[in-house]
DNA sequence: AGCAGATAATAGGATGTCCACATAGTAGGC
DNA sequence: GCCTACTATGTGGACATCCTATTATCTGCT
């Protein structure tokens, strides 16, 4: 997950010294958030991913369980799961080939559109989704450690930039 | 890049309310950070992805690049560019492949440690990668979609996150 | 000296993501 | 009614990332 030594500098603010020195100020600070964002995604995703493991899951597959846990009829089309994730359609199908060989999910055919497939969380899919959510609120969740004020500044900003991205 | 028609409503604020509503209030918050920063970096990393396709390179290839170009021999060993990048040494190893193959950079043996190899930019690589940071920074960096105080913001809540997740 | 443990890089395999294509099936306009 | 355009999925391929295990080589300790 981590690479051993912590680093004596903060990469990020040596790469925004660079940045300046090259005469490009005015988008070092642009640059400095697109990198801090990828890092901090690769860190929560390392920590996420660890406690997932023993339950033989990874966070992608974690969230299309969650989406159809808590949808009504406990199934949805593969193109809903899709927009729901913002995820490609071939990363749907991939996912559900897992989840389905996991025996976690069904896919069944959609009742009225034949081009159409349902995917369908099974009994085992719904007891693995609520043991992974008990271990990651209590272990990640919780105490994602960041206090309470950066959490919600941090959530408000990226909603924000999530909307303009055109999400919602 | 982005998955069609933007939902109806914000799917991580709806995902915070199922969080309430079974009695997983208390993780809330820390589900929406995590959320938000994985699905933020999807749509950073298909913008930057996007600008680098027309150089044939991808954002991690990029960054590989870039380390090369500011330092002072145009060359650092394979594990020192792990460490900066704070990527897995196979990953090094294969994107070193693959830019070797490009002709941007070269492999050379270590002068002292005969295990060690290093990544070297050659010219090429040099260009490419100057190149490419001038539309980086005309279309992402110098204006990633928030505002100076949100991008002020969210550097200095994810760079106390990375310090405290041991990366400097 | 010499051996045990650490370190450097790579190979091979699993997962996930995207893209370009291909295949069905649906739906609206004439 | 029918044809064209769009929608839903899946296949195969390119990349990136991690993990485990392997091969060399180095280093430190006895």
């Amino acid at each position: 997950m981590s690479y051993p030594k912590p680093l004596p500098f903060d990469p990020i603010e040596e790469a925004r010294r660079q940045w300046t020195a090259h005469g490009w100020a005015q988008a070092a600070d642009g640059m400095a958030a697109v990198t801090s964002v990828m890092r901090a995604q690769q860190i929560i995703l390392a920590r996420v991913d660890d406690e997932l493991r023993s339950f033989e899951l990874t966070f992608a597959r974690y969230e299309l369980l969650m989406l159809l846990l808590f949808s009504q009829a406990g199934s949805l089309p593969m193109s809903k799961v899709g927009n729901r994730l913002q995820v490609h359609p071939t990363s749907v199908t991939s996912a559900v080939d897992r989840l389905s060989a996991q025996g976690f999910v069904r896919r069944i055919p959609h009742p009225t559109d034949r081009r159409g497939t349902l995917a369908e969380i099974t009994p085992a899919g719904r007891e693995v989704a609520t043991a992974a959510t008990a271990r990651l609120n209590e272990s990640v969740f919780a105490n994602p450690d960041l206090s309470p004020e950066q959490i919600a500044s941090l959530v408000d900003i990226l909603k924000e930039f999530r909307g303009r991205a055109g999400d919602f």
